[in-house]
Formats: structure tokens, C-alpha cells, sequence
DNA sequence: TATAAACTTGACCATTTTAGTCGGGTATGT
DNA sequence: ACATACCCGACTAAAATGGTCAAGTTTATA
């Protein structure tokens, strides 16, 4: 099970960048200065939140990026899974059935992570980028 | 946040403990065998189990382990709080309250680990091995 | 009482992952 | 032209993971 600071980063990235792009693109170096994350990592972030479609950038001076979306509709699963972190605990090899190490039998603890994951996720389906903007007003900067 | 097979092997072994301990101790050899757990590696976790006050261990030959409380009253987090999966995802401070990244204010996803943490955590308090007993008697082997 | 089964303890280690850094690009507004 | 900003791939130090290995101690039982 994988849930860092890449995931953590994306998520306060993606807030900051929701407040402040009502009307310009935002730089990272604007997002770098204000959350504290270094500018090469969030470099390679938004890559993949580009790829994914959760972004647009905007080249050369006074650009950035933006909000591909409304933030109701990026979920935090979205971002997530942009960024690689998955909320994954099976170790098990899934489309087998039975069998999760080289026994017979599923192993005793298979169904239990199914559960976990799905328990999981469903906390960051039903979570997006706005809510969480509305959850922070007031400790706002 | 760690969740990894160190937590999954103990709570795999814990299962096949409770089926087998009826009447007598049961050594990790057998459980390293039924569970393809290295032996060398269930006696790190089993050392932390017992410390934990989860497990019993009865030395000598015909000797091994036993539970040391009802499968029932044996909860999932008990299990991962003794081999040191934290279910934890907040790199931030918690004590501070706010000044998450050395700045003044709390950083935006700080309620959201701990909202997070919390969630998985209930579905953990909720589980017991018991449960996971009745859970897998189908496909028992 | 010798022996083997089983727990006990602590050091060690290879590999992988994490959280970045670095060095070069390319595009574009002014 | 030039500074700002995105783009991209290689590299890396440190930590975590998932173990192994060695050298014990305890105790049932033949």
C-alpha cells in the first residue's frame, strides 16, 4: 500500500492552484514558494497531472497551469491515480482466484484487503478538490 | 502511511494459529510451512506479537505459541499497532496544530489525513481475527 | 541425561522505493 | 532578444522493506 508525499504534495498543489486561478495560469515556482515543495518534484507532478488530464498548462512567460476541470468533479482518486500512488494492499495476485502463495487455497487475509481497498477508496471517490477548499477557508492564508 | 506485508504475514499467521491452537501450542514451523512464511521472519513478527501481549509462547520441544485472548477480542489494529504498521499519514506535526511545513498556517490536507486515518481505522477497531476466521471457513483447507 | 524441537535475540544485508536534484532542453509574451 | 515558464530524462542519497544468519536458551521426552 503506497500513500506519500507525492500523493500528499499533488493534493496541496492542486488546492493552491484551485484559490488562485480565477483569472491567470499559476507557476509552480508560485506553488513551490508557497507550499514549500521543491520545484523540480512539483515539476515532475504536474506532468503527470497533465497527462492525465487533470491540468492544462500555458508555455512561456506569465504562464502556468490550470484547472482542467471544476474542482467538484476532480476526486481525489483522480489525483491519486494520476500520480502513481496506489491504494493497492493485495499482494496476491488477483486474477487467480486462489492460489496467492503458490498454495492451493486463497489466502486467509485476501478477502480482507479487498475489503480495505474498496473501503478506501470509496472515502476518495466521494472526496474532491472542492471540498477540500471549503474545508480550509478559514485557516486561509 | 505503511500498510505492508509485514502486517499482512502477522495477521495471516494469527489466523492460522487460531484454527490450529485448540489443544496445543503451535510452532512457526508449522505456520512458516502452512503459510510459506519465512520461519526467520515470523520469529521477528511473533517476538512483537508477544511483547504486544497478543500471542503466548510456551518454550521447549512440543512447544510454540497460543493466543492470549479470544479471537473475538483480538481487533485488526492491535495486530498492525504490535508489528508497527502505522496507519498514519500525516507527515505533518501534529502537536502544532498549525505550521505544518514551517509555515504559519496548517497546511490544506492536514484534516484530510487525519479525517483519513481515521476511517481506516474504524474499519480496523470493527475487524476481529475472529471475524476473519468466519470469514474464510469456505474456503478452509 | 542427551538430544532435538522450539523459542530468543541481535546483527546483518540486498533490493526497492522515496523524495528528491541536476542539466539540459522548448515555447512564448513583452 | 531575453526572461519566464513549461518539458523531459537521467541520476542519486537515504530510508524502508523483506528478509537471512548466527548463536544462543529452554524444556519435553526417549
Amino acid at each position: 500500500m503506497k500513500l506519500t508525499s507525492k500523493g500528499r504534495y499533488a493534493v496541496m498543489a492542486l488546492v493552491d492552484l484551485a484559490r488562485f486561478d480565477n483569472i491567470n495560469p499559476v507557476s509552480l515556482r508560485d506553488i513551490s514558494l508557497r507550499q514549500g515543495i521543491s520545484l523540480d518534484y512539483l515539476e515532475q507532478i504536474f506532468s503527470k497531472l497533465k497527462k492525465n488530464e487533470i491540468v492544462k498548462s500555458i508555455r512561456g512567460t506569465q504562464g502556468g497551469y490550470v484547472l482542467n476541470k471544476n474542482p467538484n468533479e476532480i476526486k481525489l482518486t483522480n489525483i491519486f491515480h494520476a500520480v502513481d500512488e496506489k491504494v493497492k494492499t493485495v499482494q496476491c495476485k488477483k486474477e487467480s482466484k486462489k492460489g496467492c502463495n503458490g498454495k492451493a487455497t486463497k489466502c486467509v487475509t485476501h478477502n480482507l484487503w479487498d475489503e480495505l481497498e474498496v473501503h478506501i477508496n470509496t472515502f476518495f471517490e466521494n472526496k474532491s478538490l472542492k471540498d477540500l477548499l471549503n474545508n480550509n477557508q478559514e485557516t486561509r492564508v
